[in-house]
DNA sequence: ATTTTATATAGCTGTGTGGTTATGCATAAT
DNA sequence: ATTATGCATAACCACACAGCTATATAAAAT
């Protein structure tokens, strides 16, 4: 039984923290006043959001003066798939899906 | 937001029930004493552990007499993928050992 | 009919956790 | 130098939840 799918599965398991997962994947790199900010939660409430999707690996945190400005790190995700691929006859009703993402990759 | 990824997320993020719904996706049907035997938790806590599984789509009960047969229903992961799509970049990493799989599946 | 077996539910308990306010500690800004 | 800002941590609270034992119900078995 590995220890990352299951530090990942709980870091995903709270919708506050996969908003703010969803908001750095999509908006990049963010303070942590931007992404309070935009929530409905305290400051001190996010950053241990943050604190928990960094020790799962999900976002990653540079200092630059006084702020803190975090992005989102999607690669992180790729024990989920891994686990997920363990159970995996459902994969053909997503191949036409996964064809035509990587499709648009390539280009 | 929707709510399928949460109630996935959330049912995952428990390792006794990750380790039900892999026995089930692994070794096919099963009764609840006999994923009791295999489990150090007891009948009780099995059961809830499959109410919650199952509320999730992610295992089916059919009874049988006085037992409950329960099996997993991996295409219920579906949305966890549709979800992990959106934040993508790490997909190509991942395309050989899905290619393989697929390969594997054609057989 | 009685007893055993299979499962689910009820009720309790301890722990984990998401939220809050208060505060400390840097780094700007004035 | 002083004040203001950005972030993290501490301390606390309410509630969710995973576990247990006890029990109810239904189906087999004797």
């Amino acid at each position: 039984m590995q220890a990352a799918p299951d530090a990942l599965f709980k870091a995903l398991a709270d919708p506050t923290r996969r908003l703010i997962f969803e908001h750095l994947c999509r908006d990049g790199e963010h303070t942590v006043q931007m992404l309070t900010t935009r929530s409905t939660v305290s400051q001190p409430a996010i950053s241990k959001h943050l604190g928990i999707l960094k020790l799962a690996g999900l976002v990653r945190g540079r200092h630059q003066g006084r702020e803190t400005r975090y992005s989102a790190q999607p690669q992180a995700l790729a024990p989920l798939i891994d686990w997920m691929s363990h159970y995996g006859a459902f994969w053909h009703d997503r191949l036409d899906r996964l064809e035509s993402l990587l499709n648009r990759m390539d280009q």
